[in-house]
DNA sequence: TCAATATAGTTTCAAATGAAACTAATTCCA
DNA sequence: TGGAATTAGTTTCATTTGAAACTATATTGA
């Protein structure tokens, strides 16, 4: 049976690249969670929006979107309360007026800045057993990866 | 100021491994989940239950909650769908009257089999990219990355 | 110019989620 | 022994999620 080969042997799980990013991220995201959710009341999705104003700020909730991967309602929900707790500040767009423009406010850059060391010492210790070399070359793979997953995503 | 280096700059998101853990698992889990969501009908959950159960059953519920990183609410929920669609077997184990026994039911291996050729080229097109060398490399650092989550997780 | 279409962002609603409480069986140890 | 503590798995309930519908603004083309 000339069939029999690789396409109906069983799926090796612990060998599959997808399941293995899977659970490689459910464990870094709990991990995280648990590190600033709690200490500072921020759910994922909020962290991820004052990450990206941090870095990319004055953005408006699409380019957040797309910087995230997160989808728009998300997105929406996220800086609602975000606003509501006074983290952000939410103009319109003059030149645009469906666009919104987003930054931290100033307590939000006090947290973020708080925030920010944590984020980085659990990177550290998860890139830890990596030498730099290692570590360059996963850059690169990941790149790779990624380049790869947005066309499958899209398609 | 000796502090305003590493510590007070902006966290370099597209370089933040967590981040870019989490968006390159979404958008495969997404290709995935449209892949084999919309084809045979399952969820996520449903069909990393079933992936474990193609390679490990019989196996608890448990044992599918350590394989898969999911937490056993989840599990439970797969499980209760799956039995319910009859794609898997559900026993009681006679040694530890608390434990579940579960396996794929013949129409479980049946969808399974329809499905490991379409995971299999999902996966082929993820890592097209890569050269062997690279996919060598990738499955090292995989596997240190996934020790170290696990600690951290466990912490 | 203005109707048709597109885009930014919000709201609605039904389904998925997960922490905590629960049931049932097992193990531990006084 | 037998009752306290542990473990497997389920249920409950409040929260989160996202697809689809919606509002408001902007753009496009007849």
């Amino acid at each position: 049976m000339r069939d029999s080969g690789k396409a109906n042997r069983p799926l090796v799980l612990e060998e599959f690249l997808p399941y293995r990013l899977s659970v490689l991220t459910n464990r870094v995201s709990r991990a995280i969670a648990r590190q600033y959710g709690a200490r500072f009341g921020l759910s994922i999705p909020e962290w991820r929006v004052m990450a990206v104003l941090g870095r990319f700020a004055p953005a408006s909730a699409n380019e957040v979107c797309e910087r995230t991967a997160m989808d728009k309602v998300r997105v929406s929900r996220a800086v609602s309360r975000l606003k509501r707790s006074g983290l952000i500040d939410h103009a319109t767009d003059a030149e645009d007026r469906r666009r919104s423009v987003l930054r931290l406010s100033s307590e939000g850059w006090r947290i973020y800045r708080r925030i920010v060391p944590f984020a980085r010492a659990l990177e550290a210790e998860l890139i830890a057993a990596l030498t730099p070399a290692e570590r360059t070359a996963l850059d690169k793979l990941l790149a790779k990866l990624h380049a790869r997953a947005e066309v499958l995503d899209a398609g």
